[in-house]
DNA sequence: CGATGCGGGGACG
DNA sequence: CGTCCCCGCATCG
């Protein structure tokens, strides 16, 4: 179905039959067509940093990709995870970016550029025509994926809200806390309910892994109630859950070699305001391996938005699980390409030795990666052989942990509270408990980016996990 | 401050 | 020409 147009046809289908999910990180040579209505299409909107290029059509917005900022050294994180930060779009902005250093290990960061598409980033075409609009993608990503745009507008959120009140010694206590707290509490959901909020309400997002496969889940009919950011999270959402499955392919891409552990990819964001972010793994298996960290999409959790988990997490609390089931058409597109893809050729090379950092030693069960607003996000990895059978496995390990999880909005929960806009939708909301005052302080001073994890966020990840997983079941 | 779009221009093939 | 990329301008949140 999608083979039949292309982007640069002087007519393309005249209404379509039915609109796809919005995509949030297209890879590969896809194709969709979004409802005119749909929002993130509207606004051209991907978890890829694109940026605008001029085509000299003004009939086909042309966007390419700009990669994904990392630290130079590629060090990894105390829990083995990998800054991977979203480059910002404006030239300007990207250059003070990538003045920066990293929060890790002080050293500079830096761009990897995307080379997806025959050695040139890889491109996105919208077309708006009639009620469609048509998305045509050219390129396979070569680079790990960068925090959302949604996480990082969460950060920015976030940063502005506690700047304010922010004092770099606090900002590094906040730091050590966390991590201190961060290790106490590896890799278990319990855990996460230990940790405390050190971001300040606002910093912190939590990404959720992706890895698995996730079944359809219901979404909270409240989302429908306010469409344009139902539908955003919505399809954020999907976007995350079918990723998995669909890239798995990749992962080879990134990473050559299987590996066992579980790769965290968190992307911490921190460049003036510096959130903590926790992030623990789910999983029963600690990273303590060297989690190799894996680039691949799939692989990254950092797909799903804080918000989009909180969603979930909302979504269940709400017990709405209805919208889940709605994504799957898009994934079955997806599925197909991916395994298309799997075999590409492009990057694997490159990939790897940049990105692939010591393999770690496969960690077993469930991943979970939360990320802070700002943009922590762990990716948990199976085996860079895993295939979307194996990540149904894990998934089925993983929902051993959803009673966890929901003792965690239990827990959680009432703490973190929904305001006026969704958790879900809006970013912000996430921040504004801040069960800690003290941590969400950031540090702005040096400009590096923190991740730490965020007791709400992770609360809502979880539980759109463990959602993920019981739908799944 | 940046994200986005637009569009002129230059460099290449 | 077509493809890419650079740059400035303007709008908007």
């Amino acid at each position: 179905m999608k083979l039949t147009w292309d982007i640069n046809d002087s007519k393309l289908p005249q209404e379509p039959k039915h609109f796809d999910d919005f995509q949030e990180w297209p890879d590969d040579y896809v194709q969709f067509i979004y409802s005119s209505e749909e929002k993130n299409a509207q606004r051209h909107l991907s978890g890829w940093a694109m940026r605008n290029t001029n085509n000299h059509n003004c009939q086909i917005l042309k966007k390419s990709c700009l990669g994904v900022v990392v630290c130079a050294r590629n060090c990894t994180l105390p829990e083995g995870i990998k800054l991977q930060l979203r480059p910002a779009i404006c030239d300007k902005a990207r250059q003070k970016q990538q003045k920066k250093i990293c929060p890790n290990c002080n050293s500079t960061l830096e761009l990897i550029p995307c080379r997806g598409h025959s050695g040139y980033p890889v491109t996105n075409f919208w077309r708006l025509d009639g009620k469609a609009i048509f998305f045509q993608a050219k390129g396979v990503h070569d680079h790990p994926r960068p925090e959302s745009k949604s996480e990082t507008e969460a950060r920015r959120s976030a940063v502005k809200k506690q700047m304010p009140s922010s004092h770099l010694s606090q900002k590094k206590q906040l730091l050590e806390l966390e991590m201190g707290r961060y290790h106490e509490s590896d890799g278990h959901f319990n855990n996460i309910h230990h940790l405390p909020c050190l971001e300040g309400s606002e910093k912190f997002s939590v990404v959720s892994d992706t890895s698995f496969p996730i079944p359809a889940q219901p979404y909270p009919s409240f989302l429908s109630t306010d469409p344009y950011k139902a539908t955003y999270d919505s399809a954020s959402f999907q976007a995350n859950m079918e990723s998995p499955f669909q890239k798995c392919p990749n992962p080879r891409i990134y990473v050559p070699r299987p590996t066992c552990g579980y790769e965290f990819a968190v992307p911490g964001y921190v460049s003036s305001s510096s959130y903590p972010a926790l992030y623990k793994d789910l999983t029963n298996t600690p990273m303590e391996a060297d989690p190799i960290i894996r680039n691949d999409p799939q692989y990254s959790v950092s797909s799903l938005n804080a918000h989009d988990k909180s969603l979930d997490g909302f979504s269940k609390h709400h017990g709405l699980k209805q919208f889940m089931g709605k994504t799957d058409y898009g994934d079955k597109s997806d599925y197909v390409q991916i395994q298309a893809s799997s075999n590409h050729p492009y990057y694997s090379g490159d990939y790897p030795c940049r990105y692939a950092s010591p393999s770690t030693p496969a960690a077993s069960a469930l991943q979970t990666v939360i990320t802070t607003t700002t943009k922590v996000s762990y990716q948990a990895y199976k085996p860079s052989v895993v295939k979307y059978s194996d990540n149904v496995c894990d998934t089925k390990t993983l929902l051993n942990c959803s009673h966890l999880a929901e003792n965690h909005s239990g827990t959680f929960y009432p703490g973190l509270k929904v305001q006026g806009d969704w958790c879900g939708v809006k970013p912000t909301l996430l921040y504004e408990h801040d069960p800690t005052s003290t941590k969400s302080e950031c540090f702005e001073a040096v400009d590096t980016y923190q991740y730490g994890p965020n007791l709400g966020n992770n609360y809502v990840e979880h539980e759109g996990q463990i959602f993920r997983f019981e739908n799944g079941e």
